[in-house]
DNA sequence: AACAATCCATGAATTCGGTTCACAAACCGT
DNA sequence: ACGGTTTGTGAACCGAATTCATGGATTGTT
């Protein structure tokens, strides 16, 4: 039936318009200024039908984050093809997502506020899904990346733990680092500056304590950042 | 002036009461159960009063984690007097937090919730530097043990990084893990249990990364957990 | 002790914004 | 053109945070 399929491909184009706009909205008025009647105006809809689309505000903010993670875990598909050791590969995730979250500074904050428990508890179970689903390629490029260095011999093969849980390490820190970083206050409070920038020295120093080759010296600034200089442009060859 | 006096006290004696059934009330029924006025009524007291202490509900938050920071940062004190290589004491930090964590599980849903920026906006000034400040002794503990260990030679003094900065590495990580753990379907999608076991061994990776000695292998599950059972067998002889 | 002035607890009223729903318009097949 | 159904509308609803006019308690004064 070819009205049906009319009337879905709207349907989808609406809601993505709801998405976009919301979080055009966000990145201009921030995640605090958000409301659903505005935001339906904005779209020059009724605030009803965006509940037709989204069960609920937390519901819609789950589908503006799982779209930017989508786009953002598209970045990883082509990670195995880069001309570069698997310790490097692993650098290279870190820094994409550096990166990613420097571009797109409401991301991080909008997906810490999600999965705080009082609000994922709010959105749909599918919705929740999706956004798993939208992270997996990402879980998978890390889990990938660990278990071609076991493979090659780059990285020993400790005792009870899988290449999901080695991936933990360096999504943890950055996790980590991220939300301290994004606390505003907290750091400059202790007299820190540049945290992302410790990131990747604490980084090295994970990887080279699980004795993965070639190592990094996490001691030398230089070093590192030579490192991260090098990665940086085969990333940037490799993605136009 | 006496008068004066007591009426300060019993106004103190009033926000502590406040402040303890809050805590109280989010343990039974959760964070996003607690309302203004059933916490007023709960202290047989008129919901305006509670406006008398606290500016917003957030600012209410902001005093129940504070007066729980300032309990947890209590622990953190004695710790330099602990008989624990300097490396065995940064492990103690570790641990008293993770078991801290696992002690009050709401705390850190609680934290994660008030860094967002949308909620830590709506803090009053005085309040957030209070948050700060009680962390402030975890910060110095921290800082304090890179500090003696760079002193007795333990652990190489890198190029370009202080005490505070070395000392983000750990705290990262152990607050990323606490992130990933608390949202509830997360780590379980990608098959990913006991992460605050894999925690420890990352802790130790990203120890050894940084040549902090006496070193412990990531790799051996069996002596990561020695390494756990002794140090903590020394702060139980020590705290009680 | 009586009185005025001040303070401050009270809880009903206000406000705000997310969510619902009765109605109407648009759409569909006959 | 017409009945039936689906979909969009936005005003009304509702829950919960916050405010504020009120009155009772407290303090200071004569």
């Amino acid at each position: 039936m070819g009205t049906e399929d009319r009337k879905q491909r709207e349907r989808q184009a609406r809601e993505q318009l709801f998405i976009d706009k919301a979080h055009e909205l966000i990145r201009t008025d921030g995640l605090l200024a958000l409301q659903m009647s505005k935001l339906a105006s904005a779209c020059e809809y009724a605030t009803g039908t965006l509940y037709q689309h989204f069960a609920s505000k937390e519901d819609l903010l789950a589908a503006v984050a799982t779209r930017t993670t989508i786009q953002h875990a598209e970045r990883f598909r082509r990670l195995p093809e880069l001309p570069l050791g698997t310790r490097s590969q692993m650098l290279a995730i870190v820094l994409t997502d550096l990166d990613f979250a420097a571009a797109n500074p409401d991301h991080y904050r909008l997906m810490q506020y999600l999965l705080t428990e009082a609000v994922w508890a709010q959105i749909s179970q599918e919705r929740r899904e999706a956004l798993l689903t939208a992270a997996q390629p990402i879980s998978d490029a890390v889990s990938g990346v660990v278990e071609r260095a076991r493979e090659k011999g780059d990285l020993p093969v400790a005792r009870e733990i899988s290449a999901e849980e080695m991936g933990l390490g360096p999504w943890a820190l950055n996790q980590g680092m991220q939300s301290l970083a994004n606390a505003r206050g907290l750091l400059e409070a202790y007299d820190i500056g540049q945290p992302l920038d410790h990131l990747l020295r604490h980084f090295h120093a994970l990887m080279t304590g699980w004795r993965w080759e070639p190592r990094v010296d996490p001691d030398e600034p230089s070093v590192v950042r030579a490192e991260s200089e090098r990665v940086r442009a085969v990333l940037q060859e490799a993605f136009q």
